[in-house]
DNA sequence: CCCCTAATGGGACTCCCGTTCCGTTAGGAT
DNA sequence: ATCCTAACGGAACGGGAGTCCCATTAGGGG
């Protein structure tokens, strides 16, 4: 049953249920494509393409959700097709003539997490922004299920170049929210002119991967403030212009 | 044959050939270990630890380095332990014997790599000895080898809890190795008296693994020289002081 | 409302990873 | 040099992940 709550209002919540067809994504099993002019038999192209209606859809959010929650549970390295099927309610012959590997299916998650927008905070205040936006990275990377699917997901990407396509296509998205507020703060004179702004968005998220990935020191707010702190400083100072310093 | 040459004077070296016997490292087969005053047949324990001498070690290098091999060129998830006995030219049952698993075996190559030390500069300077440090990580992980080996043990870190204990240790030592470039530029007064040593090494590495996992951007030199400045910037901000800012 | 076929689902089949069994080799203590 | 047995290695075995085949269900255009 693995209840699928989040924090309210956290994060990476899921989409809504009903909907209809977001780019299913087709797995690239790009693969003889020539001669299609014959009689009847068509080579059948990827499934969920042509006719993606109801029962597809349906099928792609019950199995996105069913591996979201295996993700969780016991992590990328742990992910069974076949379990999910289960989980899912849905054959397990179609997981895999959908998908076909653990990657590519997690490549399909990440760009339905890339789709969920999470508006940045606006006060005004570079320094309340970047600490703002740590705090939200450390919120999510410390909740026991973000921070294990988020764990999962940068496994998946460095197993396989499409699912690294997918979490690199994610990761421009948030810095592309984030970003203006660097810029304001350039346009209001509190940093240099050529401050390279997702650079500065970046550098708040890094320390906090880090720490995850290479300590047990717990991810703790003081930490989340402290990375804020760090990258409006180095901003300040002029580390991230574009041109040396 | 896969040429296991690195740069010269690079980071991690393979160790001595002929090392006797550096801590097998048993594999945790935590199992089973009352009613030891039997008969003869006493329960043989894990193998390597009794007879830690000549073809043991062999044994053990052979592995290990099959290993490195091996994760260079398939990654972690490609990790097969039947191709990495023929690499080592072993017999497979030996390597399930004495690891187990592809989790483990990835842990003792931690070990080992833990073991070679990469002596820090000592330029007299922060901003040269940070610099000189994200150089050298940013040569590590730009090299093939280096870099696809590292990728390797952070996703096996993320997929067992002895790999990360072990990733963990690794780069304890690395960081203790380097922090005192920063307590000594405390001492010289270049930096706020309470300023977190190992925090500021680690903030020099982690906008550099950051941006490993996360774009596509090349990790060239002036990435490792921002990352330094940044960090160094930081520092003299204040930003990595034990007590608030 | 009907038809065509895209898409799904069950079950059998295959192949390979990991285990087990047991004979062989070689530490290392005497 | 000799013996004991830890450790290794070959071969056969079992189970589960992934594939294939074909019957069934349900989009969605007419």
């Amino acid at each position: 049953m693995a209840a699928r709550s989040v924090d309210p209002g956290e994060s990476v919540d899921p989409v809504d249920p009903a909907e209809p067809a977001s780019t299913p994504e087709p797995v690239g099993t790009a693969e003889s494509v020539g001669t299609a002019a014959s009689v009847g038999t068509a080579e059948p192209f990827t499934p969920g393409t042509v006719r993606p209606g109801g029962r597809t859809a349906r099928v792609r959010t019950a199995v996105l959700r069913a591996a979201e929650d295996a993700l969780v549970e016991h992590g990328f390295s742990g992910l069974d097709l076949g379990d999910i099927a289960q989980r899912a309610e849905v054959g397990r012959t179609t997981v895999y003539r959908r998908w076909g590997s653990t990657t590519a299916l997690v490549a399909d998650l990440l760009a339905d997490m890339a789709e969920q927008s999470l508006p940045r905070t606006h006060t005004g205040s570079l320094a309340e922004d970047l600490r703002a936006n740590a705090r939200l990275v450390r919120r999510t990377l410390a909740d026991p299920r973000q921070g294990a699917l988020f764990r999962a997901v940068i496994v998946a990407a460095n197993c396989d170049a499409d699912a690294a396509e997918a979490l690199r296509h994610f990761y421009r998205r948030r810095v592309e929210e984030w970003a203006p507020c660097v810029t304001e703060a350039v346009e209001r004179g509190e940093l240099p002119a050529d401050t390279d702004a997702s650079e500065v968005v970046r550098a708040v998220s890094a320390p906090l991967y880090y720490r995850m990935l290479t300590t047990v020191e717990p991810l703790d707010e003081a930490a989340a403030d402290r990375a804020a702190a760090a990258a409006g400083a180095a901003a300040r100072a002029g580390a991230y212009r574009l041109q040396g310093p």
